[in-house]
DNA sequence: ATTAGGG
DNA sequence: CCCTAAT
C-alpha cells in the first residue's frame, strides 16, 4: 500500500506500522472494495485514509450507515435483552418442566451410570458375565465398558422382562406395550439398534403390581404415596420405564455382587457416607411431594405430548435438583452440556448420591436373571426405595386408560435421554418401524400402528450422534486419551482424577481397533482438532457417524428430538492453553505485524488453528504482556521461556509506541499528503 | 467481521 | 475465555 510504504520503519525486522484503526477501518467499509487492482494500490485507499483522517474520530465518515446501522444493533441488541429477561421466566418453567418431564427415569439412568462403571471395574467376575455378550467382544475393554453398559441397559431390561416379570397375564391385561428384548449392536453394522421385541410388553400399571409382589415390604411401604399422589394421571411413558430401569438394576445387581460379601443387602455406596440412606428417601418422599406439589399442576398443563407425570416422578425431580446443582458448582470447568445433565439433577458422582436416592431400584437381579442377590435386595433398604420410586415414577396406567399416549416424539426423546445420559454425547433417535422410519412425530405409536399387541419386533430406534452436539468423551483415565501435541481438547475436558468420579466410563482409544466405531463415535468432536492427528481423528469419527445406514439422510425425521441443552445456551468453550510453541508463533507473528492487527496474526500464524481465533490470539497476547511483567514465581501454568517473554515486551513497547506515534503523526502526513 | 478492553 | 462497544 502507498502509504505503508511511505512510512516504512524497518525495525529489527518489525514491519511497517498498522495503519491507524479508523482508517483502516474505513477502508474496510466498501471503500476498498472498489479496488481495480490486485495489488490493493488503489487510489481510492489513499483517499479513504485522507477522508477518514480529515473526518476525525467522530467521523461520520463516507459510511453513513455505520452510525446508522450502529444505532440499530443497538437498539436490537436492548430488544434482544428485553426479550430475554422477559423470557427467562418462561425459560426457566420449560426448563423446569423439561426436568421433570424427563421423569426421574432419566436421572436414574444417569445417576446410576458412573456407579455401575465402577463397579464393574471392581468386580472382574460381573465385568466377565457383562462383557461376554456378544456385541461387547469385539470391544476395547475401554469401550466396550461403556458399550456394555449401554448394551446392559437395554438388555439388562430383557432379561428382566424375561425372568422376573414373566407373568403374562399381567402383561396382557395391562394396555401398554413395553419392549423388552433390546440388543445393542454395534459391532458390525455400526449400528446400534435396539429391538423391541414382542415379549415385552410392559405397562403402566404393571410395575406396580410386579413390584408390589416382588417388593412387598416395599410396595407396601409407599403405596400411598405413589398410587393415590395423581390419582388420574395419564403416564405416557409408561412405555419407557423398561429399558431405564435397567440401569438401576445393573448397578444394584453390581453392587450387590460387590457386597455380597459384607451383607451390605446391596445398598447404595459403601464408599461414601451419604446424606441420606434410600430408606430414608423413601420416607421423606410424602414431604417431597408437597414441597415438588406446586409443579405439578404446571407439569401437567405443560405436557404437550400426552405426558403426565406422576407426583412422584416430580418430587424426585425435584429433590435431584438440588444435588445436582452441589455437582454442578463444582464441575464448572465441565462442557456446558455434562452441567445440563446435572441440571436436570441426573448425574451423580461416585458417591452415589443419587444413586441412593432411591433409584436403585428394586430389580437388583434383572440384569443376571436370578442374580446373586437378588433376595437381599427384596429386603434391603435400598431395595425398598427403588421400588417406590420406581412404581411412584410412572408404572401407573390402568390398563384401561384409553389416555395413555405415547408419542414418537417422546420415544425419541426418551431413548435419546437415556443413551445420551449413558453416551454423554449428542444422538438422534429414530423411530424404525417395520424397516421403515417413523417420520411423523406427532403421532402416538399408536396411531403409528404400534401397539402392544403388534409385533413389536418390527419396531425398533436407531441411534446416531449428533453432528450438532460434541459428546464429551468420559475418561476416568486422561493418560488413556491422551493425543500428542496439541490436544488440549480431549486433554483438559478429561476430568481430573478428583472429578472423575462423575463419569467412570472410558471410551476406547488408539489400542482399540475393533471398537473403533463406538469408540470414536463417543469421542466425535466437531470443534477441535488442529493437529493433523486429530484431524484424522475427526475424520474417522466422521465416518463412524454413519451409524445409521437405514436411511442417512434422514436427519430431519431424527433431530425431531428437541434439543433443549443446544438452545438454552451456549456452551461455554473449553479452555486451551497455548503451548510454548504457539506462543512461540504468536510473538513471531506480532513482532512482525504488530499489535491491533489480530486479524492478521491469525492468518499468519494460526491459519490453521480453527480454534484460535484472533480474539483468542489478541487475549492472548494481552496475558502474555502480562505474564512478562509479573514475577517469574507469579506465574502459572506452562512456564514460557523467559526469552519468549523477553521478546514479548520488546514488540509489545516497539508496537505501542509505534501506535502513539501514528496517533500524532499520521493526521498531519496525511493532511501533507492531500 | 474486527478490534479494543473490561470481566 | 466471554461479552460488549465501537468500528
Amino acid at each position: 500500500m502507498v502509504l505503508q510504504k511511505r512510512l516504512d520503519y524497518g525495525f529489527n525486522g518489525y514491519q511497517v506500522p498498522p495503519i491507524p484503526r479508523a482508517t483502516r477501518s474505513i477502508n474496510r467499509r466498501g471503500i476498498i472494495r472498489r479496488k481495480t487492482d490486485g495489488n490493493g494500490t488503489c487510489p481510492f485507499d489513499l483517499l479513504a485514509t485522507v477522508a477518514g483522517k480529515l473526518l476525525g474520530e467522530g467521523e461520520s465518515s463516507p459510511d453513513s450507515t455505520g452510525s446508522v446501522r450502529g444505532k440499530e444493533q443497538g437498539a436490537i441488541v436492548k430488544d434482544e435483552k428485553v426479550k430475554e429477561a422477559e423470557d427467562r421466566s418462561l425459560k426457566e418453567k420449560s426448563y423446569t418442566e423439561g426436568c421433570y418431564e424427563r421423569g426421574f427415569f432419566i436421572s436414574e439412568l444417569v445417576s446410576q451410570a458412573p456407579v455401575v462403571n465402577r463397579s464393574l471395574s471392581e468386580l472382574p467376575h460381573v465385568q466377565n458375565d457383562t462383557i461376554s455378550r456378544p456385541a461387547s467382544a469385539s470391544m476395547s475393554s475401554d469401550c466396550s465398558e461403556k458399550l456394555l453398559f449401554a448394551k446392559q441397559f437395554v438388555n439388562g431390561e430383557s432379561s428382566e422382562e424375561h425372568e422376573n416379570f414373566s407373568s403374562k397375564t399381567e402383561r396382557e391385561a395391562s394396555g401398554c406395550g413395553v419392549f423388552s428384548s433390546c440388543t445393542l449392536d454395534t459391532e458390525n453394522d455400526k449400528q446400534m439398534k435396539i429391538q423391541l421385541s414382542n415379549k415385552a410388553k410392559v405397562s403402566t400399571d404393571k410395575g406396580a403390581a410386579i413390584s408390589s409382589s416382588k417388593f412387598p415390604d416395599v410396595w407396601d411401604k409407599k403405596p400411598s404415596t405413589l398410587v393415590t399422589s395423581d390419582e388420574s394421571v395419564k403416564l405416557s411413558l409408561s412405555t419407557y420405564p423398561a429399558p431405564c430401569r435397567s440401569f438401576p438394576v445393573i448397578r444394584n445387581d453390581v453392587k450387590l455382587a460387590n457386597k455380597d460379601d459384607d451383607e451390605n443387602s446391596g445398598c447404595t455406596q459403601p464408599s461414601t457416607p451419604n446424606k441420606a440412606s434410600g430408606a430414608a428417601r423413601v420416607r421423606d418422599r410424602p414431604i417431597k411431594k408437597l414441597l415438588a406439589s406446586k409443579y405439578w399442576e404446571e407439569n401437567l398443563k405443560s405436557d404437550d405430548e400426552g405426558h403426565a407425570n406422576s407426583g412422584a416422578k416430580t418430587m424426585h425431580v425435584y429433590y435431584n435438583r438440588n444435588i445436582g446443582y452441589k455437582h454442578q458448582r463444582s464441575q464448572r470447568d465441565f462442557p456446558f452440556k455434562k452441567r445440563k445433565l446435572f441440571k436436570c439433577g441426573s448425574f451423580s458422582n461416585s458417591d452415589g448420591e443419587m444413586s441412593t436416592d432411591g433409584i436403585s431400584s428394586s430389580p437388583t437381579n434383572d440384569l443376571h436373571g436370578n442374580a446373586s442377590g437378588s433376595s437381599k435386595a427384596s429386603s434391603g433398604g435400598c431395595a425398598a426405595a427403588g421400588t417406590s420410586v420406581f412404581n411412584g415414577g410412572r408404572e401407573f396406567l390402568r390398563p384401561g386408560d384409553s389416555h395413555v399416549k405415547f408419542r414418537i416424539k417422546s420415544f425419541k426423546r426418551t431413548v435419546m435421554e437415556a443413551v445420551t445420559a449413558i453416551l454423554d454425547g449428542g444422538l438422534r433417535i429414530g423411530v424404525v418401524f417395520q424397516g421403515k422410519k417413523v417420520r411423523d412425530d406427532n403421532k402416538t405409536l399408536l396411531q403409528t400402528g404400534i401397539s402392544h399387541d403388534y409385533k413389536l419386533d418390527a419396531l425398533g430406534f436407531s441411534l446416531e450422534s449428533n453432528p450438532v452436539q460434541t459428546s464429551q468423551p468420559l475418561g476416568q483415565d486422561c493418560r488413556s486419551c491422551v493425543l500428542p501435541y496439541e490436544t488440549p481438547q480431549r486433554l483438559t475436558r478429561c476430568p481430573s482424577p478428583s472429578t472423575a468420579v462423575h463419569t467412570g466410563i472410558q471410551q476406547g482409544r488408539s489400542d482399540d481397533h475393533t471398537g473403533t466405531s463406538l469408540s470414536y463415535f463417543l469421542e466425535s468432536d466437531h470443534e477441535s482438532a488442529p493437529s493433523p492427528h486429530y484431524a484424522a481423528i475427526e475424520k474417522i469419527s466422521a465416518n463412524s457417524r454413519a451409524l445409521v445406514p437405514l436411511t442417512a439422510v434422514n436427519a430431519e425425521a431424527l433431530s425431531a428430538v428437541p434439543l433443549r441443552k443446544r438452545s438454552e445456551a451456549t456452551q461455554r468453550r473449553i479452555r486451551r492453553p497455548f503451548s510454548v510453541s504457539e506462543v512461540e508463533a504468536l510473538v513471531q507473528a506480532v513482532e512482525k505485524l504488530g499489535t491491533g492487527r489480530w486479524r492478521d496474526v491469525k492468518l499468519r500464524a494460526f491459519d490453521n488453528a480453527k480454534h484460535r481465533t484472533y480474539v483468542d490470539l489478541k487475549d492472548k497476547w494481552k496475558t502474555l504482556v502480562h505474564t512478562a511483567r509479573i514475577s517469574p514465581q507469579q506465574r502459572r501454568g506452562e512456564p514460557v521461556p523467559q526469552e519468549l517473554l523477553d521478546r514479548v515486551l520488546t514488540a509489545h513497547a516497539y508496537w505501542s509506541q509505534q501506535q502513539a506515534k501514528q496517533q500524532i503523526k499520521h493526521p498531519s502526513e496525511t493532511y501533507l499528503l492531500l
